[in-house]
DNA sequence: CGCATATTCTAAACCGGATTTGGCAGTCCG
DNA sequence: CGGACTGCCAAATCCGGTTTAGAATATGCG
């Protein structure tokens, strides 16, 4: 399911520039920004380090093209899921649907999507700051819906917005960092995530 | 209030390394991991990049135990609050500063505290792995908080703690990634997330 | 088809930054 | 004072990203 198939008509460049996108989505998603080489890029995509240098800039604007390529996919995602339900879903389904799209793409089903969760925060500063817009993007989908919420009377209108959409995602951000497969299942952690946002953990 | 400020009845070598700690902390903290070059470092310890080596192994060796006193320093900071606390204080009170102790540790008062904070996530994998024992410690003081506070009834019995303690976490780490001076305070904010943890969003 | 041109790729050179090396200057005893 | 150790510097080396020169391949057109 390579974000980056669609080979035909195209110029011969277009088909290598997808191929070494997805070789660098893999290869970033295994092994990490640090301890990547355009070396091992280069092989995985059956080409040279120097050749990839024809398709991009630099290191980083490859780097970039896939954080932006996994961005965009979670985010689209996670809007036709939530667009998908019923209408009339309650907010709280919808939040529950957006947390677990976000943290079953993130985790199991894209290779644009591991790498950049995994990546955005190893990153240096700069291309972090380049990709903000996105982010911004993306959280302010997040914004909506909260703000949905919050007009249905399904949250308290206590709180601040900002900070609880940070806070929300930041929770579901964080469990990649130590997510295995097995043990937990994605479905069990998402829900426990949302009942805990939603009803708290006092007893 | 440099960590490592003992200068005295120390080897030369000692105040040296220190003073090379001290430089490193600083850099990285406002540089991140990839913008850093040694030379900027040993330039701060006024010395010389190649000089480094003779009392760090490596870079990787310098930036693991920069990091190494910031998990320490904001573990101690936050149990010597935590501990500091009237007896019979709530368990909501202890999590609460704990929270808040954290939060205002790790962005304000220690140059370890923040480089850890901003370089955790940028390190190579195998330095995390080598860090990972810490933050494990760390995440065990953190357990035995909920635990202490689900024993004493202040919290649900149906939640996974791990989980719970790694959504906390999550919530809390997050915060550095988008925390600007100005605008909200850190007690603003940490009294928010605690709200919502204990008390959930719904209306 | 067959050439002219543009596109795509390779191999080798280059460069900055981490690391290694060799040696020099103190210093600490005897 | 002499020998051995400690702390440091300057230059050499190594590695991986980047640039370059030109070879190979594709494309367009008569």
């Amino acid at each position: 399911m390579a974000r980056a198939a669609a080979r035909q008509g195209m110029r011969k460049s277009e088909a290598t520039r997808l191929r070494i996108l997805d070789a660098a989505a893999r290869v970033f998603a295994r092994r990490g920004y640090a301890d990547t080489r355009l070396s091992d890029i280069a092989e995985e995509a059956g080409t040279f380090a120097g050749s990839i240098y024809y398709h991009f800039e630099s290191r980083e604007e490859l780097v970039e093209a896939v954080l932006t390529l996994g961005v965009t996919g979670v985010f689209e995602a996670v809007r036709t899921r939530v667009e998908a339900l019923p209408p009339g879903s309650s907010h709280r389904t919808r939040l529950t649907a957006a947390i677990e799209t976000h943290l079953a793409f993130a985790l199991t089903q894209d290779p644009f999507a591991t790498a950049n969760q995994r990546l955005f925060a190893q990153v240096p500063a700069d291309i972090r700051q380049r990709q903000i817009h996105l982010h911004r993007a993306y959280g302010e989908y997040w914004r909506k819906l909260l703000e949905g919420a919050r007009r249905a009377g399904e949250i308290r209108r206590d709180l601040d917005l900002s900070v609880l959409r940070l806070q929300i995602l930041g929770a579901v951000n964080w469990t990649v960092e130590w997510y295995k497969p097995g043990k937990r299942s994605i479905e069990q952690i998402a829900a426990q995530l949302a009942t805990t946002i939603f009803d708290g953990i006092a007893a």
